[in-house]
DNA sequence: GGAGTAAGTTCCATTATTTGGAACTCAGTT
DNA sequence: AACTGAGTTCCAAATAATGGAACTTACTCC
């Protein structure tokens, strides 16, 4: 079970190939994958095909290209709706949201990443897909942080091994030691801060959602520009947000689903 | 390849007990699974510990439950952003909305149903995943019909056979003659309305998005109510929403990716 | 225009994986 | 303390995945 990735059987090397094609960010064609892949040809061909027929991919005739599938759009919508986080963490998001008159976002943790699940922008319309779903890195930004700050010492060890710390800004930690040390104050002060070390100008405001358990499920922020505000006056909003957070985790915990949908979801099919 | 389905060994059966997860609509117990399941205990079991494994599902070890996994969510991006047509017509759905000022809705056809893979409302902010992601029936939806009717014979034939012909209101089509015959209707005239034939009060006008070999990629809505407008008031857009059909079918088909991005898509990762 | 090359596809005996009945564990009952 | 039912593990038999090699297009370059 050590590295996680490709350990179970044909599912999970199928899976691999999946995640393959959407790492690539654009339709790509058989030969390109064939040459990145660690499966031989014909191999490779049987687990695109099957993806293929399972609408997992999306196959261009034309271009002669894959693409991940309309499938997935329809299961993860099924993801969102059910992960007891995001649905119930909406109409708080949206209130925070109104209130500061900032970008809010919630994101869970996932492969160590920082994976976004919900954005509210107080201003501008909201995007779709095109934002939940997005992933970003954990060292560097302040959900990324709230959430490692609280975690137990062995997913903190294993989150800790698959950050990259790649140096976006002048003060992005570039080493596990001194991300470890900011953890220590996040945890003591109960709020993460991103002071620029993911993009120059943005700053932002972070803290975890915690199950009564202490598990971690999420982390939620206030973003903005240095232009607008300080790291003093982001600190002002920290209760604010840990009042939501936990509001969301004490919901969420109290939370059932109703019982019994007898699979009348699937509207008018066969 | 008869009924599409879990044909495809090992991978398609575990993404049929995926897609039965889904399709529970809330989290679910192995036990609910089990006896719904083509599968025995034990087969059954090590595809749920797979698909967990693997972040497709998740379990909730204190409620025993299976639900869509956030992984499912991070590939959905993928798919969206990389599906040619969602991304480009965005841009054009906003426009048509702000100039309506009316819900403006963007669908796929998929096993013969409606996905609904964009939506924009003039007043309202929008939502994510809750509502990209969303099916619906074909036969008694305008982006439904609007497909439909576009098809090739085959493809026509494969999809009414996926149609319930529920009778949501008075107005429901009820079986397939019918519906045919207002198919035929819809592609003279080039456009659908539906008549308040999924939810009472409710009307739309919807065009396809046809390629230039004519393959139906999608359908494009404006939707209202019978207190808003009538159906001859929505005929009037119908014009409008056809050229944005073709300005998107151009747009799409003489789009190209930005060639060889070097797969840094994935940000700080291992 | 015909030979050469590379991408994509199919074949099939070998090999490794999945399969599922049955036996086991562990809580919560009676 | 014995019972029940959900969840988990085991292992020999059955099945499906594997991948080298041969084949088919579709271009390209003399």
């Amino acid at each position: 079970m050590a590295k996680a990735q490709s350990a179970d059987g044909t599912v999970g090397k199928a899976l691999d190939v999946l995640d393959q094609v959407a790492a690539f960010g654009r339709p790509v064609r058989f030969s390109e994958l064939l040459c990145q892949s660690r499966f031989p040809k014909a191999t490779l061909y049987r687990f695109l095909q099957t993806l293929t027929n399972q609408g997992m991919l999306a196959y261009d005739p034309d271009r002669q290209t894959y693409a991940p599938g309309i499938r997935l759009v329809r299961l993860a919508h099924a993801a969102w709706q059910q992960s007891s986080l995001a649905p119930v963490a909406r109409p708080h998001i949206d209130a925070l949201s109104a209130r500061v008159g900032e970008t809010v976002h919630l994101a869970q943790l996932d492969h160590g990443q920082v994976l976004y699940v919900d954005k509210r922008n107080a201003a501008e319309p909201l995007e779709m897909f095109s934002d939940a779903g997005r992933i970003g890195p954990a060292y560097c930004t302040g959900v990324g942080k709230a959430m490692l700050a609280f975690l137990e010492p062995t997913s903190l060890t294993d989150a800790l091994e698959m950050q990259s710390f790649h140096a976006f800004t002048a003060r992005t930690h570039r080493d596990a030691p001194s991300l470890k040390a900011d953890l220590a104050k996040i945890r003591e002060r109960g709020f993460a801060f991103d002071d620029e070390e993911h993009e120059p100008g943005i700053i932002c405001v972070a803290v975890p959602v915690l199950a009564r358990s202490g598990r971690v499920m999420g982390a939620l922020s206030v973003t903005t520009s240095t232009e607008r505000e300080t790291l003093a006056g982001l600190a002002g909003l920290a209760p604010e947000l840990q009042m939501a957070a936990r509001a969301i985790a004490e919901e969420v915990g109290s939370w059932r689903f109703p019982e019994e949908a007898p699979m009348r979801d699937k509207v008018g099919v066969v």
